[in-house]
DNA sequence: TCGATTTGACCTCAT
DNA sequence: GATGAGGTCAAATCG
């Protein structure tokens, strides 16, 4: 509160900066986002692939088809063109529980029978400033087996977690860009040296800006196999090269587990972090708020805690950012600071498990409230994080069994999200200060279903429209619409309970691919939306 | 003794 | 206005 408010002004205006998403050249990509007649633009819900679904695929393993994805991410980002990039980047890695395996990794047991093992999900939110293909592309994350490099699970999230809390760093800013231009992408060099790097098992895909898109997280699901406490100590979360000091503790409902908040040590750093464990003390999620507004610490014992043994995150701090062109970029938008989570839903499973990502446009809509000097937007941007929060924990929380390989790209546009395939009743209205258009409520029709969406425009550009979805839908899309608009899947995947059977049906009913049962779980789900 | 953690109480805000 | 939930405070406790 009055420390927030005395806070808040250290990190104005460091939000990170944007660079494109980059996704694999396949050809599936390819008709995703040149899908239409038109090129890319975004019609309704466009399924772009699904990677591992069809057993002939000429991707036989995830790691090859990652390497695909890598070959020429430039190729992509530039069929993007016109597209601003996701503010977010959600990728949620299955985790899988295994009876005497105490590692989990990232990367894949592509031959184990799925339903000999109970998965856990965690569920990765990339902050801002990362990307799918970045996370995709490491071979951290996805050499099947051990860790890629030898590293443990540990010390990839305290990676992960060190990029998190680093947006700017290890990214070649970009400092600005129009939201009707291209949104520059990093070049493949870019992606090389981050993936090439100890801590670049991701990238930087700061919160878009623009208010004339509306955007949803981009998601990437993974499957793993093992299960170990993903924080090394119990007490401290991944370590993520800062200090925290935790100052409170709370049971948050739609969770299943309770909820840490942590403070930066750092004198005057406003940054903060929450952080869910699960009874076993494995983090399931961590969400930054803030950018640190101080070099991490050097000292040897953070070294010797991070489980980085050089101490060595390749930061580069906040200050080296240009304010000015960062608060250029963003100021339009009330929800511009940067919260940036990376999650890990465990997620139990009398079979194996299959990670949900949820849809929500965190980066964008979960602002750095402290930072904004209008009270009201604070509060709104608060609410919204709330928002976005509970409804990924309550769309993470349900169990899930799946066991197919998939990997969905998405696009969507905002008439996707008006009709995604489900039917809607809108129940309310109402008008928030300093937008002149309504944000409304809608109610899933079904019987039974409690899913709830807002829809709400943004004051700058009525075409820009943030949709929060509410919990998930315990049945399937009405047939008709599935039928009929079949593209219209994108909110819907995300939604709908997520029976393997279901998902693999969907997966192939909607893009042709069969599932080879013994790859991966993978869904990258990358959702955009921008009225044409 | 000191710093970190725990935990119940309190505050703010949305519904 | 009542209620519930998230977030924070701060005294007590722990190591």
């Amino acid at each position: 509160m009055a420390e927030n408010e005395a806070s808040s002004s250290a990190s104005l205006s460091r939000a990170p900066m944007r660079p494109t998403i980059t996704l694999p050249p396949r050809a599936s990509v390819e008709n995703l986002f040149m899908g239409g007649p038109g090129g890319i633009s975004p019609g309704p819900m466009t399924l772009v692939s699904s990677f591992f679904s069809d057993p002939a695929s000429e991707y036989p393993s995830f790691s090859q088809l990652l390497a695909g994805a890598m070959a020429s991410p430039a190729d992509f980002s530039g069929q993007r063109q016109g597209f601003p990039p996701p503010p977010e980047t959600t990728v949620s890695i299955s985790k899988g529980k295994e009876s005497g395996s105490g590692d989990m990794d990232f990367g894949f047991k592509q031959n184990r029978p799925s339903g000999l093992v109970i998965t856990q999900s965690p569920m990765f939110t990339i902050p801002p400033g990362l990307s799918p293909a970045g996370l995709l592309g490491s071979p951290l994350l996805f050499s099947p087996g051990q860790g890629p490099f030898g590293m443990s699970h540990q010390q990839v999230l305290a990676q992960v977690t060190a990029q998190a809390a680093h947006p700017q760093s290890q990214m070649h800013i970009q400092p600005d860009y129009p939201s009707s231009s291209a949104a520059p992408a990093p070049s493949f060099s870019q992606f090389q040296s981050l993936t090439s790097n100890a801590t670049a098992n991701q990238q930087i895909l700061p919160p878009a800006s623009d208010p004339n898109v509306m955007k949803e997280a981009s998601e990437v699901s993974l499957s793993d196999q093992r299960s170990e406490p993903v924080s090394s100590a119990v007490d401290k979360p991944a370590d993520d090269g800062y200090n925290w000091r935790k100052y409170g503790q709370k049971h948050v409902k739609g969770s299943e587990y309770p909820r840490s908040y942590y403070k930066c040590t750092h004198p005057n750093c406003p940054v903060k972090k929450k952080v869910e464990r699960s009874l076993d003390g494995q983090v399931t999620e961590i969400i930054y708020k803030g950018q640190h507004n101080h070099q991490p610490p050097q000292s040897s014992k953070r070294s010797k805690e991070s489980g980085n043994p050089n101490g060595n995150y390749n930061l580069q701090g906040p200050s080296e950012l240009s304010s000015e062109g960062v608060a250029g970029t963003l100021n339009n938008s009330k929800d511009s600071m940067p919260s940036y989570s990376l999650r890990m839903k465990d997620q139990e499973s009398s079979q194996a498990t299959h990670d949900q990502v949820s849809g929500s446009s965190e980066g964008e809509e979960v602002g750095d409230a402290e930072t904004i000097a209008d009270g009201n937007d604070e509060r709104e941007s608060k609410r919204r994080a709330i928002e976005v929060q509970t409804s990924e924990a309550a769309s993470s929380a349900s169990h899930r069994t799946v066991a197919e390989p998939r990997i969905i790209v998405q696009t969507t546009s905002e008439v996707d999200l008006l009709d995604d395939g489900y039917r809607w009743r809108k129940y309310g209205q109402k008008v928030v200060k300093g937008n002149p258009y309504p944000r409304s409520y809608y109610k899933c029709t079904s019987q039974g279903c409690n899913v709830r969406k807002h829809v709400e425009r943004a004051p700058s550009d009525p075409k820009a429209v943030i949709t929060t979805y509410e919990g998930k839908h315990n049945h399937d899309v009405p047939a008709a619409r599935n039928s009929s608009h079949n593209t219209a899947n994108n909110s819907v995947s995300q939604m709908r309970p997520h029976n393997p059977v279901v998902d693999k049906q969907d997966a192939t009913r909607r893009t042709g691919f069969s599932n080879n049962e013994q790859q991966p779980i993978e869904l990258l789900r990358f959702k955009e939306e921008q009225v044409t």
